[in-house]
DNA sequence: TCTTCGATGAGA
DNA sequence: CTCATCGAAGAT
């Protein structure tokens, strides 16, 4: 923590970051999934690249709750794989899903808690050409593969930021996507985004259930 | 060791 | 709707 953040340098005309721009803390992990999966929204997720920094604004997200979440990996207990999971708050999970795809978790809740939130959508905030709408697309535009498994979202890699910008006015829940097998877990409304939002991966349909409600 | 399949995305 | 593509998990 210099005087000289590189975080300065975020400031573009496009979507200006408004005044201070400040990392996220331990302490903002160290909470339910489904609280920092709400207080998420809006924030910035950066990434500090040999050729600058890539930013952006997160607009959807989803909250795993942990063993007894039938759709979080965590459910089948301690594996290679899920270690970052169990471990302590502000660290990243990041799996690689279907060969090909990386998706980025943020561990949330005390150590062993089992707890993250999934990133799925950013709104282009700096550095970014490429989509980031959708899980996939979001790790692939910002750079980030299983080389930052485990990585300390505190440290000056690849952190979360928030600035003076307003909260989202709203916020929609909805059924998490692609977790059908996962019973009666599968339609608890755990994926939150920003309505209307344009980068959301998939906005509702007709028939979409959806429960809007009000933020902070 | 073998088999299955997924917290996805692209394309027909 | 199909399918690419591979590691983790469960089955054997």
């Amino acid at each position: 923590m210099s005087g000289s953040s590189p975080l300065s340098r975020l400031i573009t005309p496009a979507d200006p970051i408004q005044g201070v721009c400040q990392r996220l803390d331990r302490a903002f992990y160290d909470r339910p999934a489904e609280i920092v999966a709400r207080d998420l929204l809006g924030r910035l997720l950066v990434h500090a690249l040999p050729d600058g920094l890539r930013a952006g604004r997160i607009v959807e997200v989803e909250a795993y709750l942990g063993p007894g979440d039938l759709a979080a990996h965590t459910s089948r207990g301690r594996t290679a794989r899920t270690k970052a999971m169990f471990g302590p708050p502000g660290h990243a999970y990041i799996y690689l899903i279907y060969g090909m795809h990386h998706c980025m978790n943020v561990v949330t809740g005390p150590e062993g808690s089992g707890t993250a939130v999934l990133l799925r959508a950013l709104a282009p905030v700096q550095g970014l050409d490429a989509s980031t709408s959708g899980p996939g697309r979001l790790c692939r535009a910002m750079g980030v593969t299983r080389d930052h498994y485990g990585i300390d979202l505190c440290g000056d890699t690849l952190w979360l930021a928030r600035d003076e910008a307003p909260a989202p006015a709203e916020i929609a829940a909805s059924p998490r996507i692609g977790v059908d097998y996962a019973g009666e877990w599968a339609a608890k409304p755990l994926r939150f985004f920003v309505p209307g939002h344009p980068a959301v991966s998939r906005p509702p349909g007709k028939s979409a259930r959806k429960l809007a409600e009000r933020q902070s």
